[in-house]
DNA sequence: CCGAGAAAGTCGCCGGAATGACAATTCGCT
DNA sequence: AGCGAATTGTCATTCCGGCGACTTTCTCGG
């Protein structure tokens, strides 16, 4: 498989893994209840692996799920997900294997709905189709517009406006330069370059498999959103 | 507005502008008759603008339709498209305003979807919507593939890959370099290289504001399609 | 507490492509 | 036919960033 297709695929499976994409309410899943169940995950265990065919979709309901895709062999965490993300519908929906593995990293538990059930379920209630889908889309052109976003920008600039984006509520970004480097379809050593510039002018702290948003304001500016 | 926002809309059109995105069959179509009505516009005249508010879609019946995009007081054309071909969905779905103009350029024969209208019969006929949602899933994220297959490519490559998505039933791109360029978002210099290069090979014929492809075959080669 | 392996930090080299600057064509219009 | 604007064809210059090759630092499992 060649690196274009594995850009794309991290990020889909990426935008797809955010906490941020909420198709459903409390009453939708209330809804759907019939069409799955409550699934429970040990530390380590998987919810889905990449390439299987996505008979099912989650809905995290607690703990923490480790998105990650495999290349020659290693693993590439792409992203964590929490409480209240949907993750592997596009795919399911698409009709298409998941585009990432999904393994609990803390005690999970999920509503896993299934495809077949899913289905009789959606056409029965139209508006929570419609709702999903169209969430669906959003994510998607969103997430386009990223991409695009970042074509054409120097890694420094990419860089920063990862940084904005992928940063958590600690302004904390848990990815290692490699991962960022995978995402951005830069080179190890070019992100390197641009953190050591930000550390350099306190915009950010580096550490192990970590990255420290210290001045939002200055890392916005670098990256064009002025 | 900025270079990227403007490709990312450019290239949204672009592939919304297929008469391969078909989510629609012609039964589909007597169901949601009632949702719409049929409208004949002259050569010349607009199905919508770019940035109104997009409160239809439309399906081509019959003739072809011209989107383009106004920038810096300028048209630039993004793509025609013919029968069966369905414009305007997305954006009416996500409620956003249309990424493009769309105009006949010879005599149209349209289905227009009213949104507010459209939305109780979708209700109703869940299977058209879903049918219709995930055929919007698949566009997108094809778009999105295509997108992240340009970047990183040289840029000999990207007009390979350009050309022959958009080689016309002659084989002739009607797309000035400056066009070009800007879609891809290089220089028009280095595309002019490209260019001169498969001249000189043999591959393809340049004339005023157009590229004829002679050599499908080895272009494809260059675009690493194999 | 320690060792292996992963991740991070640096350097030099070099190619692809942006930029700026012109000359040469071609087309649309008067 | 002829003029001006748009388009195309070429260079020389500059620079971003990929790649290879290390060294240093950090983590984690035993």
């Amino acid at each position: 498989m060649d690196t274009a297709e594995q850009q794309h695929l991290a990020w889909l499976a990426r935008s797809f893994g955010r906490t941020d994409y909420l198709p459903l309410t409390p009453s939708d899943l209330s809804a759907i209840a019939s069409s799955g169940e409550y699934v429970s995950k040990y530390p380590g265990t998987h919810l889905f692996k990449e390439g299987a065919e996505a008979d099912s979709a989650y809905v995290i309901q607690k703990g923490q799920v480790e998105l990650y895709r495999t290349r020659n062999e290693r693993r590439r965490v792409i992203g964590r997900i929490g409480e209240g993300a949907v993750i592997g519908d596009i795919a399911m929906f698409q009709g298409q294997p998941y585009v990432s593995a999904a393994r609990a990293i803390t005690p999970v538990t999920a509503f896993r709905v299934d495809r077949t059930k899913l289905i009789p379920v959606l056409l029965a209630n139209p508006r929570i189709a419609m709702r999903w889908l169209v969430a669906g889309l959003d994510q998607l052109e969103a997430t386009q517009r990223r991409v695009i976003r970042l074509m054409h920008r120097t890694v420094r600039e990419q860089v920063a406006e990862m940084l904005l984006d992928e940063a958590d509520g600690y302004g904390e970004v848990h990815l290692s330069q490699a991962s960022l480097a995978t995402l951005l379809g830069a080179s190890r050593q070019s992100i390197n370059e641009a953190l050591s510039d930000f550390r350099k002018d306190g915009v950010v702290d580096t550490a192990y498999r970590m990255v420290r948003v210290l001045d939002e304001q200055r890392l916005a500016e670098v990256a064009g959103r002025i």
